[in-house]
Formats: C-alpha cells, structure tokens, sequence
RNA sequence: GCCCGGAUGGCGGAACUGGUAGACGCGCCGGACUCAAAAUCCGGUGGUGGCGACACCGUGUGGGUUCGAUUCCCUCUCCGGGCACCA
C-alpha cells in the first residue's frame, strides 16, 4: 500500500469499484428484508451547500450500515426541480428556466457523486421532467372525480405595477420585492385539494407513529389542530334582515361573560353594516388590505370598529354590540368570535382599547379579579359566578349544561372544528406542472382527457416579472373543449411544487415505468425505512405527504398507507455573516472565506478584516447558511483539497446530526489528520510482517485490556450509529480506540495480533463514515473481498469481560473516593470496602452514616 | 403573537434510564524532530486558592423535588425552526 494517504487517488478507485459493480442498484428480492433509505431530494440551485452533504452524508452512512448488516438497501436521488428560484434566475440572466435548471442538475450531480454516496443513480428523477409531472396532472384528474380537488376563490398578494401574484417572500414590509408598490390583496378562483377531510385521519395516525420525533408529532398535532367546543348562534333582526350570527368557542361555560361579538373584515355581516358607513367600509378596505401571512396578523396592533348593529345573546336574549376585529380570521371556524374579555387574553386586550366591559363569571380558588391587567389564571378553568343557573357548576358541568340549553333554543350544539385549511394548490406561474383543466366558455372548467396527458410545459419560455408567460403563449393557450369540441382556453396555472414532493419517494420504485404512475414494485419498497431531512420540513412537505399517500390508499393505487416508518429531522448547519453597511445604499455581505478573523492583543476583541482590503467588516452572528448573506461554505473546494472522506467525516463528528452544526474551518483540519493517522497506523503495522492468528485464550492482562476496548468500541459504534444515531460519539469512540492501538508498543506477535484486530475493527467501524480510506485500507489489511459486502461484526461479550470494576464513592453527594471491587461484588461487600475506604473515613469523622446508598455496579453514598 | 426546539470550558461537543460534569476533537501553552518552516510525534490545558496532597466554585436566570439534578417540575432571558405562495 501507499505510504501517503492520497484521498484523490483513493476516492477515484474506489468509486470505479462501486459503479462497476452496480452495487448500489437493489432490485427487488421479497425473501430479503428490504431497507429504503432516503434523503429528502433538493431544489437544484446551483451548487451544494453544506446543508446538503450533512443531509446525504446522513443517510449514506445508515444506508450502508444497513447494508452490511444484511439489508437490500435502496438509496435513490433526484431533483425537486420546479420552483421560484428558476424564474427569479431568469428574471435576472434571461435564460429559460428549464436550461438553468438542468444545467444545477448537471453540476449538482456530479458534486454528489464525487461524495461517494451509495445512491442508485438509475432511479434518478427530475420533477420538471414530462414523464414525472405527467402523473401529477394524472393523479389530479383523479381527485376531481373524487371530489377531492375542487375549485373555489383564494386570496393572493397582487402587485398592481407588475401586474402579477407575489409568493410570501416576495412581499417585503407590505410593497412587492421589484417595484416597492404597496401589495393588494385579491380574490382569484383557485384549486384546492380536500385534506381536511383527512384531518381526523392524519391526526390518529400520529399517535401510532413511533418512528417519527416526538417534537414533529407534536407539530402536526398542533398544526391540524383539533378543537371540541360549541357552536352557537347570536340572533339578530336588522332593516330588511334577519337570521343568526354563528360562532364557535370552545369556552362555552363562560358564555354569560359575554360582553361583545367580533367579526372579520371579509364576514357578510361586516359587508352588510358597511353600506352607508363611509368609515367603517374604509375601515375594512384597510383590513382587507392588511398581511396575509399568520405570523404578521398575529403581531399586528389589535384593531376594531363597531358596527352599530347589535345581536342578541342566545340565552339572555340581551342585546351585544358587533365589532369587527382585524384579529378575527375569516378562515377558522365561522370568521366570528364571542367576545369574553375577562377570560380571553385577546378579547381583554381589545375591551380594554376600547373600554367595552370587563365581566368576570369564572372563579378560581376565590382569587381576585382586577381588570386593571391581565393574569395568566384569568383563562384557567374554574367554577362559574354571576351566570345565573350555571353558577356553581365546574367547567365540564358547565359545557354540557351551557351546550344543551343552546341545543333547546335551536341556536346550535357541539361541535369539532380544526385548524388545518384545504390545501390550494393554483400557482400564477409559469415553472411549475401545468394543471390539466381547459376554460370554455361553454361549458366551463373541463378536465383535459387522461389520453391527451401530459399538458406539456414549453421550455423555452424565459419570465420578466410581469406575470406568468404561459398567458401569453399563444400555442399553449390554443385548444379544444373536450367536451363541446369548440375553441378553448388552457388553463395556465401551474401546481405548487409541494405537489411534486408530496409521491416522488413512490415513483423512486418503478421511475422507469411509462405506463403509470406506481406498480407493485412500490408495494415492495414502500414504506420508507428512514426518511432523512431538515426540521423546517417538519409540517407542511412531511403532512402534504402522507396526505397524498393516504389518497392514493384509498384509490387502491398503493398499499400503504403512512409513507415514512421513520423519520429522522437534521439541524441546519450555521455560519458566522461579515458585511459592511455603507452610510447610504446597501449592506454588503463578505464570504467568511474572505474575511480575516484576529484577536485584539489588548482588550480581546474579535476583529474582523476583510483580506482584499484589511479594512475591517461587522459580525452580523451566526446564523443558517444562505446564499442571500454569502456565509455559505462550497463543498467543492474542501473535497478537492482534503477528500470527500475528510467532508464526510468533519460533518458527523462536529455535532450530533439533530442539532445545528456550527462550520468551523479548524475542525475540517482534526478530520483529515484523523483519517491520515489511521492511514499511517495501518501502513507501521503491515511494514512490520506478517501477522500471526491470535490466541484468544492465551493473552495478557495488556492484550486482554486492549481487546476488550475493540470490542467496547464495536459495540458502542454498533449502537450509536443503529439505534442512537450520534455518530459523532461513534467517531469519538474510534478515536479513542486508535489512541490505544498506538499506545500500545508491540512486543510479541500476540501483541500485533490484537492490534490487527484493533485496526480491523476500527477500519470495519468507520466504513459507513469514510467508505473510500476503509474500501482501501481493508484490501491492504489482506483481505480480497470488498469492505461494502463486509458483514457487519458482532462484538464478542467474553472480550467484553471485566473482573473488577470502579465503583464510585460520595459523601453526601460529593465525589470523595474510588474503590475497586470484584465485578460480582454484592451490595454488602460493596458498602463494607466503601465505608473502609480511608478518604471517606476522614469526610465521616467522628459521626455515623445515618443512610448509604448502594447503587450496583456504579457507586455508593454515604449521607451524613 | 402562536406552536416546536435549544443554551455545558477559549471553541464544536460528551455525560444514553436521576448516579464520576467536561469523553473526543479544535485552539492554546510547553517539549521533540528540523539550518528554518510546514507536516508529524510527546506532555499539559474549566475557574479560584495551595509547593503539594487537596479544597471550594462551576452546566443561560431564579426557585422546587431528591440521599444525589446538565438530566425531572415551575419562572424568566436569549437563540434557532415553522406559521399554509421560499423549498
């Protein structure tokens, strides 16, 4: 072997080696236990980031621990290749977006590759590609036969200068990102896709899915959000109309604290008292043009009107004023809430700006009501006070009286809502998966034909901000109604991509399949054995999923019925932002590669300089790597200079995969020398000779010292990587192992045989990790077969053995002392040799141990 | 604002089920090798006090439970993710 480790030379071959042998390209074997593996795919933008080969390097290292460990492993890749990025590149380059995409796929891949990652590229899909999107537009046909899609008005951001919808991140403190005209609100007629009626479904399911973080449940939970409460009607009698106002509270034991009603600013209520009210139609034309995004609504300064209209309560039949509320959303429940201020955080927040009253009818261990601010405990649960009949009653009492009263007065009864909203799917843009429907004028919206899919999208159309092209492309809009056979419209909507993210990992089984969209091999791979990818998918990629999945159960088109058995959620990788802000115009933003970091000598102020210069730039913190703020770290130039076994190895060992990964061009350095000592270790002890069979009942207390670490280091590797996934901890461990190999000066050929031993299973323990070092390492260590058909070794328990071990000693809960017993020590000899112990005697003193606690195999505590 | 996480030496992190706080790595300090440098190797490295054995302090803040808390409970602060058209 080499004597130098050369990571290009070695990662080359070993790469050949992998794609000559197709050994990544599973085919289906129902006698073996399959393993589908896979990492989320990613948006094609140009190059890797470091995000990226923590993903993939994540999952590579679990699919070819599986593998070994006798698992038909299926890793596949592809491309979720439709998306904004593509026309915002367009819009400034003037290129297509479909050639901008396919040239990031082209360089994008190639990057992965040089990873080594053990990915079955005959899988690979790109969503932008016909023969994927073919099958949503399929799939949609379906759903509207189902009634599952359907068609009804959204709102969306409208720029009235580019005469075009803008995405959420496009609206920049309420003006469109281009041209810094205030962004309108507008009702457009859009497709929406029913997954509220698999709410119930989604949310019971989650209970049984223990593979899947309890945080990513609990977000799901929350986010379809159940709520069982009342739904209750407030009548009223106005000029010319009358009916009731419907309301939903999941508080109805606090309904006689009612002191208002709100309604939203799109209710049919607010339109109605609107008319002839200058203001308050003023007021609602401001409220409808407010943000649209929750975060933003919620933050907003809580603002009202009054009708002038007044509705009556349901049981007192007393008359309550109607508001409307700009906090009020049209889109939960009724779009109108009872207004109890003494028991609702909000509603106490807008009774006291606009000093409706304040009545208290909840009591809670006689505390003390004030309306002078608010208490936490105001919206506890609690025994009911100045409600007439129900005054007394607790609050379940309180519900079923309160429900049944409301029931008798035909005014309403219980009811479950949820949070969750059906999921529009309309997008006025150009690349995106053309949603198959024709406008006629005829007979309306017609579904395009299964046998005239796909609806192809041309290619070679480039956006300029003002609108969706597809509008005016007269060769797509041209066509028939399939229906009447007269002239017709194309509709020209594309789908949002979660649709093209929502089943890839199905067609990943049959991508080779023309003539549909799965086949039974899907049956065989899916579910997915281990779903890999960022926490800020934890809601709406992973809920869209099992969604679409649940839809396509039901259509008896796949098996399955939840997608992902388990879920693993990585943290994003971090680094530190430089820029300058120039008095006028502005910031800019400075690579941290550019960018010289020192250490004032006098006060120990960081400074920061950039190199072009010298002159000094600000720290903005350390925040997720992003192209907008240029502290993102190109793969690229680190797998040239040090290997991809070096990138692969620096991304586990820095932190535990969940949590965010700070960079750190340092810890790059400690990983490429890890990997060149090991290298050197193997390379000293090949150098000294042939190596002798090792006797495993004849060694020494030394050899058996070392032996037990190779085989603690197994099965700690063995553990962490299978059941805990820390691989940092795996690495850490393996570290350790190799400190010992190379302390341990051999003697005899015993000696070398447990270290050959020692190298075998550090080599063996890191190949998931830095596959291309081990796939030549284990050649040279003499064996002809290749380490990534290797069986994954189980650690021998009588190496594991020990006759004594440590036993820790406390007094009073503080380390005084270290005892040595037999490892089958009971609990008495234990104490016996701890209260013995001449340190411990010194903290006891003249005293006795008034209590000693025994804790087997670990340690003792003598409390005073 | 709401939901979900996180906070441990100079830095990244370890401590898995309530039981030795700081494994492993980086950085730094000292030494070896070298004409020199790089690379490599050896030793040291939480803080304070002490020649030393050792002692005291120490896991974001304040409180609680426990023989014992980085770990469990409550409070607050700061940071990160999501909030439905970024993906």
């Amino acid at each position: 072997m080499q004597e130098r480790y050369e990571p290009a030379v070695v990662e080359a071959e070993a790469q050949a080696y992998w794609r000559d042998s197709r050994c990544f390209s599973p085919s289906e074997a129902p006698a073996r236990e399959k393993y589908y593996c896979l990492s989320m795919f990613p948006y094609p933008s140009g190059r890797c980031h470091m995000g990226h080969v923590r993903n993939y390097t994540i999952g590579d290292v679990l699919a070819r621990f599986m593998r070994m460990n006798g698992k038909n492993v299926l890793q596949p890749m592809g491309w979720d290749a439709f998306g904004l990025p593509a026309e915002n590149a367009a819009i400034a380059n003037g290129v297509p977006p479909a050639k901008w995409t396919y040239e990031n796929i082209a360089y994008m891949r190639k990057q992965l590759q040089s990873l080594g990652l053990a990915i079955d590229w005959s899988r690979e899909i790109a969503t932008c590609r016909p023969e994927y999107y073919r099958w949503n537009q399929w799939l949609f046909l379906r759903m509207l036969e189902a009634g599952i899609a359907y068609r009804k008005t959204g709102v969306v951001n409208w720029d009235p200068v580019d005469q075009t919808v803008l995405a959420n991140e496009q609206v920049i403190d309420g003006r469109g990102w281009r041209t810094g005209a205030l962004v309108e609100k507008r009702e457009i007629p859009m497709y929406y896709l029913g997954i509220t009626r698999y709410a119930p479904a989604l949310l019971d399911a989650l209970e049984g899915m223990r593979g899947w973080p309890e945080r990513v449940r609990t977000m799901q939970a929350n986010w379809i959000g159940r709520s069982e409460g009342l739904n209750l009607g407030f009548p009223y009698a106005f000029d010319g109309m009358s009916g009731v106002l419907r309301a939903f509270t999941t508080r109805p034991d606090t309904i006689m604290g009612v002191t208002f009603c709100a309604v939203a600013a799109e209710h049919p209520l607010a339109t109605y008292a609107a008319r002839g009210n200058a203001a308050l139609a003023a007021f609602i034309e401001e409220c409808k043009r407010g943000p649209a995004m929750e975060s933003e609504l919620a933050t907003q300064e809580k603002r009202g009107m009054p009708t002038g209209l007044h509705v009556r309560h349901p049981l007192s039949g007393e008359p309550v004023p109607l508001w409307i509320g700009n906090y009020v959303l049209m889109s939960y429940g009724e779009g109108a809430v009872m207004g109890v201020p003494a028991h609702d955080e909000r509603d106490f927040e807008f009774a006291k700006k606009y000093a409706l009253p304040i009545e208290p009818v909840i009591e809670i261990d006689g505390k003390p009501f004030s309306t002078d601010a608010w208490q936490a405990w105001y919206a506890e649960h609690g025994r009911c006070v100045n409600s007439g009949p129900y005054d007394g009653l607790d609050y379940e009492a309180a519900v079923d009286a309160v429900a049944a009263d409301i029931a008798k007065a035909g005014l309403g009864g219980k009811q479950t809502i949820w949070r969750l909203r059906d999921w529009g799917i309309s997008r006025q843009r150009y690349w995106g998966c053309p949603i198959p429907i024709i406008q006629c004028a005829q007979c309306g919206s017609v579904p395009v034909p299964d046998s005239q899919l796909p609806v192809l999208l041309p290619e070679d159309l480039v956006p300029d901000g003002s609108g969706n092209p597809l509008a005016k492309h007269a060769e797509f809009l041209a066509c028939r109604c399939p229906r009447c056979g007269a002239a017709a419209r194309r509709e020209t909507d594309t789908m949002d991509t979660f649709v093209d993210s929502s089943w890839y990992f199905l067609r990943f089984a049959c991508s080779d399949n023309p003539g549909a969209m799965v086949d039974e091999r899907v049956d065989y791979w899916l579910p997915v054995d281990q779903y890999i990818g960022g926490i800020e998918h934890a809601i709406l990629h992973l809920l869209y999923s099992r969604f679409w999945t649940r839809v396509m159960h039901d259509l008896q088109l796949v098996r399955c019925v939840e997608p992902f058995s388990n879920l693993f959620t990585q943290g994003m990788v971090l680094n530190e932002v430089f820029f300058r802000k120039p008095p006028s115009g502005r910031v800019e933003y400075f690579n941290p590669a550019d960018v010289e970091v020192t250490l004032d000598p006098r006060d120990r102020r960081r400074v920061a300089t950039l190199r072009a210069d010298g002159i000094e730039v600000q720290s903005g913190g350390i925040v997720t790597m992003s192209k907008s703020k240029n502290n993102g770290v190109d793969p690229q130039a680190l797998v040239e200079e040090f290997g991809a076994d070096t990138a692969r190895l620096f991304t586990m060992f820095a932190a535990p995969p969940e949590q965010t990964l700070e960079w750190s061009d340092e810890g790059v350095q400690g990983a490429y020398r890890f990997i060149k000592r090991l290298w050197k270790a193997v390379y000293d002890h090949l150098a000294d000779g042939p190596v002798e069979p090792l006797e495993r009942l004849d060694l020494d207390e030394a050899q058996r010292a070392l032996r037990r670490q190779t085989h603690h280091t197994l099965a700690k590797v063995t553990d962490d990587i299978g059941r805990r996934r820390t691989f940092n901890t795996a690495i850490a461990a393996v570290m350790e192992l190799l400190n010992a190999l190379g302390k341990f000066a051999p003697r005899g050929p015993q000696d070398r045989a447990v270290i050959h031993e020692g190298l075998n299973t550090a080599v063996l323990c890191l190949s998931p990790i830095i596959p291309h070092a081990t796939h030549a390492l284990w050649r040279a260590l003499g064996h002809t077969s290749a380490i990534v058909d290797e069986p994954w070794p189980a650690a021998d328990a009588e190496a594991l053995e020990q006759t004594t071990i440590e036993i820790v000693v406390q007094v009073n809960g503080k380390l005084r002392s270290r005892i040595r017993v037999a490892a089958n020590a009971d609990g008495q000899s234990v104490r016996e040799a701890a209260l013995a112990d001449p340190n411990v005697r010194k903290f006891i003193g003249d005293g006795a141990a008034r209590k000693v606690i025994v804790v087997p195999g670990k340690l003792v505590n003598v409390v005073l």
